[in-house]
DNA sequence: CCCTATTTTGACCTTCCTTGACCTTCATCT
DNA sequence: AGATGAAGGTCAAGGAAGGTCAAAATAGGG
């Protein structure tokens, strides 16, 4: 049985299907009244699935009329890729940011499931295998000189 | 008796034989309440009988709704991928023995282009760009988890 | 029977998810 | 403007998995 977690996420993406559009707007209290859970297990999700490496935007308002709104950020062109490879990497990634960039580049199928495989094997805590300021640095490294690589054809 | 090993061992077998394909998804926990065991006991079987040399990988999550993950690897490939990533490759390697194995593995078709490209990439010794007794070390593991992930599915 | 290798157990650790108390912001009504 | 209620935000504690390691138990071979 999936967790609540992944119900929610499954959810919302669906929705974001469904809409057809890009954007999803919803109330976090109606969400939470949909899964019979506490209002802040919403924001857990979208801190954790929604994130910008994966491709969304969240914004939201509070008071009366608040709302959540999901932005799924389109990323069509290679262009974007280098923006992410100059900008988007810095010098030091944690595993759950690298994999929400591999998972993106994934969903927007500029990478097969093979080399997402490998991406994530090479990102991987257990693969790399050294303490904490260095393993994210050698991270950062080769996460971009590996897509690098996929560019460069 | 069988032990007890043996019997999850089996049952695990039967379980991805059934499921037909080659990925099977469990609890440790409710395997262990099947073989009434402790659910250590399970980590012990993964370790001992679903080895990469027995040809199998395994991955897991913690936390709720988390999980194990019995993945068979794919046996329809030369004899050299596998020997190489359960005896050919040690706990260290040279870049220079790397991109010979990349190599050979592209020049008989196991590798596309991306792929190897992807490969010389993580292994570079200036991508990994820290001193050497660790970088060999490093870059076998990297070569290893990689080509591994290639034999997933 | 003894010695060794394998198996079984259990205490303790890490990671991820869920819940709830308390805080901040916004629209609206006096 | 000030008060009020209706959103959403934060954070820390608790719970629910799986991981590790070493001691204890057992099985097998000589």
């Amino acid at each position: 049985m999936p967790s609540l977690t992944e119900q929610i996420e499954r959810w919302l993406k669906e929705q974001l299907l469904r809409a057809g559009g890009n954007t999803l707007e919803i109330r976090r209290s109606d969400l939470a009244e949909i899964f019979a859970c506490v209002p802040s297990q919403v924001n857990y999700v979208l801190a954790t699935r929604f994130t910008v490496e994966r491709g969304y935007l969240v914004q939201s308002r509070r008071g009366g009329g608040g709302f959540i709104r999901i932005i799924k950020l389109r990323m069509d062109l290679p262009e974007q890729l280098q923006g992410l490879l100059s900008r988007g990497i810095g010098e030091s990634i944690s595993q759950a940011q690298a994999e929400g960039i591999v998972e993106r580049l994934w969903e927007e199928e500029l990478l097969n499931g093979r080399e997402k495989r490998m991406l994530e094997a090479a990102v991987s805590r257990e693969t790399l295998g050294v303490e904490l300021p260095l393993r994210d640095v050698l991270r950062a490294r080769l996460l971009k000189a590996m897509l690098l690589a996929l560019l460069g054809e």
